[in-house]
DNA sequence: TAATCATATTCATGAACTTGAATACGATTG
DNA sequence: CAATCGTATTCAAGTTCATGAATATGATTA
């Protein structure tokens, strides 16, 4: 069984390309520290940008390759997009990788003490609302 | 927890990076279907190569990111270095994987029916080796 | 309908990956 | 030691990915 022959590097038909382009979505940090939000239950994609302290645009854009790789899928509501994980598979690959990574179990990254986001923070009314994002804008600005 | 701090960048320490690392090692088809092939155990590289109808520079190129990424390791004996992956575990995510892609179980990628390894097959006298080889050579030439 | 809010998309530049070709290396054999 | 065998490395050109900036879209509210 030759697996790399022209039609199927063109077409995309091996089962191993398939399998690579699932394992593609997972090879970014952002992208892992969002799947890892994710396992609390869908959230929407103001609170992942404030959790993780990345413009909203640059979160959007790593959402984007996790939904095209139909490992995540959207749901709007009023304003927001909430997001989540189709197979809760997922989260036992994740677990597999940390483990082969070495990480002890201890450094599970935990969702943040504090979220600024508008809507999650029943606490925070609208005073805080403009600051918080500004303050994201400007630290974010260093890059 | 900012995870994206200039200092964890350049230093690569934060978890996920290291999990991003290892995802890396899996986005390749010729090095996932080198895996599978390592499920039944080591295997030289001429092996691999013969079975997967690849240039041997070109497996051992393969090879060299499975091993920097820590999920195989190898041993000499003799003329022939074996592979075999470190930890069992990673075959668990192959499947989890294979499940995510939709593959169906009996698409399984067994190994070839034949190898023309020159080690692996006890049939195939030396009168078949140099010729088998010319034979890889030359169809690989049209890549 | 105009303004606002949350989210999505496009674009461009630099970095990283891919992969064939050529060649080097190290163990073994004679 | 010289030849051979299996394997590893280097190199370079082409391709893909990463990511900040700017802007567009679509739902909601006044």
């Amino acid at each position: 069984m030759n697996l790399n022959t022209i039609e199927n590097k063109a077409q995309n038909t091996s089962p191993f390309e398939a399998q690579a382009a699932i394992f593609k979505a997972f090879t970014h940090p952002v992208r892992l520290s969002i799947l890892e939000l994710l396992r609390e239950g869908e959230q929407c994609v103001c609170h992942l940008s404030a959790c993780l302290g990345q413009r909203q645009a640059y979160i959007s854009q790593q959402l984007i390759v996790l939904r095209e790789s139909g490992l995540v899928h959207d749901r709007r509501d009023g304003w927001n997009v909430y997001y989540s994980v189709v197979d809760p598979l997922l989260f036992e690959i994740l677990d597999d990788v940390k483990v082969l990574s070495g990480a002890e179990p201890s450094a599970l990254p935990s969702s943040p003490a504090e979220c600024t986001c508008p809507r999650c923070s029943t606490k925070a009314g609208l005073t805080n609302r403009l600051s918080n994002y500004r303050f994201q804008e400007k630290r974010n600005d260093n890059y």
